[in-house]
This record gives C-alpha cells, structure tokens and sequence, in this order.
DNA sequence: TTGAAAGCGCTAACAG
DNA sequence: CTGTTAGCGCTTTCAA
C-alpha cells in the first residue's frame, strides 16, 4: 500500500473506495500511526492554518485590558469561521527578542496597538506574509489597518466639553513614547509621540480647544506608563494637586478615567458638579458607571482584523477599514463649575 | 557558500566567524531572503514552539469568563516565560468536527475544563504529544492535571450556610451534561452529570446538608446551559417561583451568583436578610460584590498548567496539581430567616 | 571553521 | 481508483 493513499484515505475520502479507506485506517490504529503530521503537511502545502497576534505589552496583560480582550473576541471569532487557530506570540515588550516572531508558524500576522518602531513589528514585516494592523502604527506601506478615527473622536468630545463651558481642562493619557515616563508631558514629548493613537486623541483635543479659545500650551497632561485604573486614580491626584482649578480631567482610555473616579469618590468630589471626568472606548465596566466617553467598536475591531487577513480572496478591496465610534454622553460629565468655586482639599 | 553555513548564521553564530556571518546575513537581505522558514524547522526540529489550548466553549466566550481570562493571563505567563506560542485551537463547541485539533502545530496540549467524551479531547488524546488537563476531564489515564478539590470546597461552603441555619436550599448549577437542558435537574441528571466539577460541587453540597440532617431530595437544583449573569437571573427567578419558602442560593460560579443578586435587587429582596446567595471562583466582580463565595487561584491554575506542559524535564514529578481554595465570607450570606416569613410577590 | 549528504513526514503531479 | 516520483526548506551528523 502507497503513501498516496494513506495520504488520500486522511485528506481525499472521495479518492477511494470506502472499504479500502476503513481498511487504511483500521491498519493506522491497529499500528498506533496518529495520522498525518501537522507540521510536515504544513510545510508541503505551505499553510499552516494560523494566524499570528502580535501584541505590544505581555501577552498576559492582554487578558486584563477589557478593549483588548474585547478585540480578541472579534478575531478570535473570524478565525473560528475561517477554521484557523489563533498563535499569541510570545513577546517580552521590553526585551528586543524577536525569535519567538521568527519561530511562528503562521500564515498571517494581526498586529495590534503597537508602537512606531517596534521591533517585534519590523521583524513581523520581514516575514513573507501578509500583515493587518489594528490601531497603530499608521500609515506602514503594504500593510493593512482597520481602526477607527481618533482625531475625530476626541474632537467631538472636546466639543462637548467646550459647549458645558469647560476651558480649564487637564488631560491623562497612555504611554507616549520610549521610556518608563510617568508624569507631566510636555509639547515637545506630545509632539514626538510613538503611539499614533495617543497623539491623534490630543490633536482632536486641541483642536475642540483651539476652537473654543483655549491655548493648548495651558492645558496640562499627564502621562502614564502603566494602563490600569490605579495609574489613573494616582495620575488625577497628581494632576489635581498641580492645577487646582481644573473643572474636567479627560482621559485618553476609560480604564484611566475609571481612575479618576475613584480618586474623585475617595476625596468627595462630586461628579459630574464638582468635576468632570471623560473616557474613550466604551468598556462594559465603563459604561456601568454611566461614564462619558467615546464607544468604539471593539470586537468589530477585531473581527474586522481577522477577515481582513482571512479573506483575502477579492483583490481591490479596502486597504484601510475606519470603524465608526460615538460620543456617549453618561453621567460625569456636566456644566463647569463657576471659576470661584476652588476645593483646597485637593 | 554551502546550507549549513547560511543556518549557522541563523541559529548557532559561534560556529562561525562575525565577518562571514554578516556577509551572509547581509546576503540573505540583499537577496530578500526572510530567514529560516519555521515550519520546515519546526518539521526537522521536532519542535513546533506552541502549546495548544482547548477549550470547551467557543473561542470568543473564553475572553468573556473572568475565570477563564484568568486562567488563560496565567497560562500564557507560563508559555511567555519559555518562549513557546500559544495556539487557541479552534472548535466549534456544537460541531464534532475534529480537523482543528489535528491541524494544530504543537508540542503538547492544554485542556481547559471540557466535558467527558468530548470529541475534540478525544482527539488530542490521538496526538502523540503530552497533554495537560485543568479541571474536566478527571482520572485520565497518563495526563497531568491541575485542579482544585471541588467538593471539598463545596463542602466548607454547605456546612458555612448549615452553620447559619439554613436548610431549605436551592442549587443553580452550570451545564450538567450533553443537550441544551434548562430547569430543574432531577438526581438522574445529577448523578449522570458529564462535567465531573459540577458533580463534585454538587456532591460536596450534598454532602454537607447530609451531615445536617437535610435530604437532597428535596433540594431543588437548576441547570443552566449557558453561563451567563442572565441565564443565573432566569434560573434564580423560575427556582425561587417554585420554591418561595427557599432561603439560600447555592451557585456553582459567581457569574450564576452574580445573576441571583440581580434577581433579588430587582425584586427587592434583602440580601442576606431576605435571602442568601453564595457563588463560586472569586472573580474579581463577584469580590467586588462582596459575594460569598470560594476563592480559587485560577491565574495560578493557568501557570501551573502551562508549567507542568513545559518543563517536562524532571521526571517523577507529581502528575497531579491541586491548589488550595479558600471559603470568603462576603456580604451575601447571613443567619437563615425565620421559616415563618415568607414572601407571596415571588 | 566550512561543505556534502541525508532525511524530517508529508502531499501533488502524473502515470498506470 | 492506486502507486511512483519529486520535492516543501530546513538542520544535523560527519568528513574535509
């Protein structure tokens, strides 16, 4: 009996006979043969029937960022109709190892929020497969992105500040650029953001701000590192204690504006009268606290990505997808509060 | 310039001298070589780099459970910390279709809580690479597992609520066994229950209001197929308008638990002093609900697991991991009310 | 240090 | 319907 044919008897049932096929496989179970290698039927047919998720931090934080695992849901859910597994690839984000990029028998990677320059991303780049972006980085030739207008979306929530009469705002973003920085972020680190996504929120910003007669060069921001509800609370406690008389912290993610509550709730501020507080991505958790915010559509995000690179059947299609976000306006956000109204407490 | 030449300079750069490894690399560049294809390394290796992940439900619900994002960040801590991938294999829960699991390019396999004689395990028993159990199925011959001892845990939390006096109980409890039951599940359907964990926390349960002279007979339990705070609602809702006189409610996950207290806030039920709710997991919701329930560490589950799988170099190691579960006395249990006060608006 | 040869396990042409 | 042949791209002895 030939290769072929047990080949057949695995892949081509319609190739022979049924007898002949039940016989073949009676004769692999009876000699313990497991079936065909998936790695060797890999390399002859030359796909391996995953796709690669690149992520900028551990793959374990991703698991705790509700955006993040909201977009997995999306692209795990267009691999299982395509009937492709799904590969983490285990990158370190601070070390530049990129063999587990090199080692990852994909047909396909899905990139997700990473920086500009990023080397797991140039290494991903070099390999000879197609590659779809979410998010960030923008503009990379060659590559497609699905994502959604951020300039856009933070200027709508500008406005909306601007027409409650806030013009003495703070903002509390995400990580910017290289560094472990945590703290005050100047023009020139604004300017010279890594993460697209970051600096098309506050170019939205300032835009609304601009149009409302407010001097950027006045508005303070504050960076974090770390995203998590705790970097926020200890962010807006900085940025209070620094400019007392803001009327509305906006941040760049809903988790930090989580944060902001909390500090606001542990130092009796009242929101929306006292403060308001903003958020951008519409996380269940968010929502819940009726927070004002941008939703954007995560899980589309994500299986978007994953059609995008599954489907790669019609040529001509969109390079770029831009999902649409709205502007929830929930219960932190209202008028400013009268200039004379200071709280020393802060 | 031979083969062996251009791989060592790939893989084993002491092999050969800096100057020619990089005018090979530079060569390689020059040429639009993208390095080593993986999956022709992967076959002459032996050694694909990914651990394969199972997972009784669909891909996309597992990003939905807490306790499997657990799981899943502690899990993929483990494959970060030894470089290996984590491929989510993907099934479809309701479809037999077992292509995905041999199609997989793995070292070994993890199988998070699926049910007994699901096909999809059945076939990564076929691959003959090692495979690791967390939770379901239990006493599979020669796979590891990590686990926790459920009825053990079940059974401090029996004696906790027998201890307050109650005795007129009710169960919600997950999917018991195969078909999209809903309702009531008589001891039949317990005792044939086809996900072992829910066996043993219905046992231990059993166990405990045994001891306090309580017949399980006349102990109400409902199942619910899907795993959902609404379907914990629902189930709450039909269990408590058929039993009025019920003074506790026994769930088998905080999500059902979760549900229970929602039951009872929209229908103004006092908890504990109306009624009771206990849960099971921990999860970071139910504990910030202040719900009664049994901590487990499932982050450590998911690392002990990925553990196990990998570092597979010390033989006679303990082929089974139990963690320790801890009985947290929230909120929403207290002393069992007075038999006499019952409540018609259910 | 470098090169030649062997083969990982499989599938796709093609010929019978 | 079945068998023969030829690689997929790589790493690994082993010898030069």
């Amino acid at each position: 009996m030939s290769r072929t044919t047990v080949s057949n008897a695995y892949n081509r049932p319609d190739q022979l006979s049924a007898p002949l096929r039940a016989r073949v496989l009676e004769a692999a179970r009876r000699l313990g043969y497991p079936g065909p290698d998936p790695v060797a039927r890999s390399l002859r047919t030359r796909r391996a029937g995953a796709v690669g998720l690149l992520l900028t931090e551990a793959l374990s934080y991703a698991f705790r960022d509700p955006a993040a695992t909201g977009f997995l849901e999306g692209l795990a859910l267009a691999c299982e109709r395509a009937g492709s597994g799904l590969l983490l690839v285990p990158v370190s984000p601070e070390l530049a190892d990129v063999t587990a990029v090199h080692q990852a028998g994909v047909d396909g990677f899905v990139v997700y929020s990473v920086q500009e320059d990023d080397p797991h991303f140039k290494a991903v780049l070099e390999r000879p497969v197609p590659t779809v972006v979410c998010d960030q980085p923008i503009g990379v030739e060659g590559v497609d992105r699905v994502g959604v207008d951020d300039r856009a979306a933070m200027l709508a929530m500008g406005r909306h500040l601007a027409e409650l009469g806030h013009r003495r705002i703070g903002v509390l973003c995400m990580r910017l650029g290289p560094g472990r920085h945590n703290g005050p972020a100047d023009e020139a680190r604004q300017a010279g953001a890594t993460y697209p996504v970051q600096r098309q929120r506050l170019a939205g910003l300032r835009e609304a701000f601009a149009e409302a007669g407010v001097d950027w060069a006045a508005v303070p921001v504050h960076e974090r590192f770390e995203h998590s509800v705790d970097a926020g609370q200890s962010a807006t406690a900085e940025l209070l204690a620094a400019h007392p008389d803001l009327t509305a912290v906006v941040c760049t993610s809903d988790i930090l504006a989580l944060g902001a509550l909390r500090h606001a709730a542990q130092h009796d501020l009242s929101v929306p009268d006292d403060l308001t507080v903003t958020g951008f991505d519409g996380v269940p958790e968010a929502m819940r606290a009726a927070l004002t915010t941008i939703r954007q559509p995560v899980l589309e995000k994500g299986r978007a990505a994953g059609e995008l690179l599954l489907e790669r059947g019609e040529r001509n299609r969109p390079r770029t997808v831009t999902l649409p976000t709205e502007l929830v306006v929930g219960a932190t956000s209202g008028p400013a509060r009268a200039p004379e109204r200071f709280f020393s407490g802060w």
